[in-house]
DNA sequence: TTGAAAGCGCTACCAA
DNA sequence: TTGGTAGCGCTTTCAA
């Protein structure tokens, strides 16, 4: 910059003005400016600029599980759609449900001063007072899919029990009375409501749910393909399963289509292609674009000095019917 | 820091000494410092250390199409994970196929002083002369997907025609000869290699592909559906399809399910839940993790000092036979 | 309309 | 082992 004033011989502020297009520049001294900038392939640096205005970055900081999770990557696009008709860019980071992972991530986007943060919280571990300790109110912290643990902040979430309660009721309204529930990690903010939504459903309609039919703790496509064989062993096999989301949803899928049976199945969370599969899966959506945009939404409130309290949004769902969920019960 | 400084009677340099966990600190000292920044809360400010240091902020910039589309969302993961370790962090940013957009995002990274650009150049607008002159050789460039144009610069590229090639001869070694070909817009480079690979192993075999079963510049699932319609509807129609990239293989799907005949399908690139759709679709797979990580790859190795020529990475394709490409050819 | 000087928070360099 | 000073590239403030 310093170059482009000397060569156009006028003022470092002058080429600021110029630069960021502020009023009262003659337009000649604009000219000379503007020929100088080009001559000289200047570009201006956004770093030096961000650090003297004090806070602002013009950057935001989403922090998600993994990238390949289309549920994940969906709300990324989200976000930066929203972020870029206000001129800030997005730093993406995956902690992959490792809570040290997550620390050191956020620290990182903090020491480059991020306007704000959106975070899926790990599962590992909830607890995020270090964090309301860390960023004081200073920047704005979204919370996605999971509610913040330890400290205030919006959030976005999906109706989870709401949701879990249709698939259960839909599953009942075909005469199913043996449904299973197949679950990722209790300590997931969105398997235990979504199993705790399901258990009460069946539960008010006076149907049992015995622990062998509600596995837990299942972790992954492998792990619930694992899990729905071992459920079609029962000696008194379920004639109906849910899975808690997309990735247990696919596992089943693959479990079901080896065993060749005619067991119902509902799934939390949509994907595409799953109304092509051999047995069109029904499933509870739900929309993920909408809750990147949200929580966008919310995190640009707050940069646009909003000060209430924190708020809360609830993404509803709906069922969905292709085929797997309508089947009735064979025994 | 000068509040730490401070607090901790020591001047500003001892500060940044124990930050950077340099040596030739006095334990005793370094543990005041410690204390203190602990009490107050300090945060290095990694905005000013980049702008005092020079040229590198850590970051890497990456841009693509789409974050929706998993083959891009693999791309960031894997160009995330090779960064992590050396403790960069990932910008991104989507130009959906808008050159305007693609300069936009590019220039903003520019001003940002990512360390290097990892770039899948939107299809509309290949020439990148205007990218030479803006990064002279200061800032490493990679293309991702399709070659430089315009500019020199490394590049990852699959084997487009090796793999179109192989699709052919796997449907032509089934016995098919009414063979059709949908592909993207031509001037698409993936595209227009992939339709070339194919021609080329048809031409070999001396089979005939005439215009009416030649389908390019078809965009999206919609219009890829929408095209495999039109083929069936042909008073000879083709007795196998060949898709040139996942978008356009999901439409083919669907066409085809409407469909419900016994056309051969073979698709360029693996997708999730290919194998348990009702027909399972044969592909041409390749290693989508393995282009993002030797993007990454290519990129450190210049910010390293390497000074060579650039390099072009050809990624290899395999045929993955799942039942929809060994279809017989009725008639 | 334009410019001079100060300073954002940090590190490099040299001196003590 | 520690500190002082200068300066990265920009914007802010105030003065001309």
């Amino acid at each position: 910059m310093r170059h482009v004033a000397q060569r156009a011989g006028v003022s470092l502020k002058t080429v600021s003005r110029v630069i960021n297009e502020e009023a009262s520049v003659a337009p000649q001294t604009a000219e000379r400016v503007t020929t100088a900038i080009a001559e000289l392939g200047f570009r201006r640096n956004d770093l030096a600029r961000s650090l003297r205005q004090g806070s602002t970055s013009a950057t935001l900081g989403l922090v998600i599980e993994d990238l390949t999770n289309p549920f994940y990557s969906t709300i990324a696009q989200a976000v930066e759609d929203a972020s870029r008709p206000r001129g800030y860019m997005l730093i993406t980071g995956s902690c992959e449900e490792d809570g040290e992972r997550e620390r050191e991530l956020i620290l990182a986007l903090l020491r480059r001063r991020v306007d704000a943060l959106l975070l899926v919280p790990t599962s590992s571990e909830n607890d995020h007072t270090w964090l309301a300790r860390e960023v004081g109110d200073s920047t704005p912290v979204v919370f996605i899919d999971r509610p913040p643990d330890g400290m205030d902040a919006d959030s976005v979430l999906v109706d989870n029990a709401g949701g879990a309660r249709a698939a259960a009721e839909h599953l009942l309204a075909q005469g199913h009375r043996r449904i299973a529930c197949v679950a990722d990690l209790p300590s997931l903010f969105t398997a235990s409501e979504r199993v705790a939504g399901f258990r009460a459903a069946l539960a008010d309609a006076g149907v049992p749910m015995p622990d062998e039919r509600l596995r837990v703790g299942v972790h992954g496509t492998a792990d619930a393909e694992a899990a729905v064989t071992e459920l079609l062993a029962l000696p008194h096999p379920p004639t109906a399963i849910f899975t808690g989301n997309n990735r247990l949803t696919v596992g089943a899928v693959r479990g079901l289509s080896a065993h060749g049976g005619d067991v119902a199945l509902v799934g939390f969370d949509d994907f595409e292609l799953a109304d092509q599969l051999a047995r069109p899966v029904t499933v509870i959506r739900h929309e993920v674009l909408r809750i990147g945009a949200e929580s966008a939404r919310l995190a640009f409130r707050r940069l646009d000095g909003f000060d209430g309290p924190p708020q809360q949004i609830v993404v509803p769902t709906e069922l969905i019917p292709r085929g797997s969920g309508e089947v009735q019960p064979s025994s």
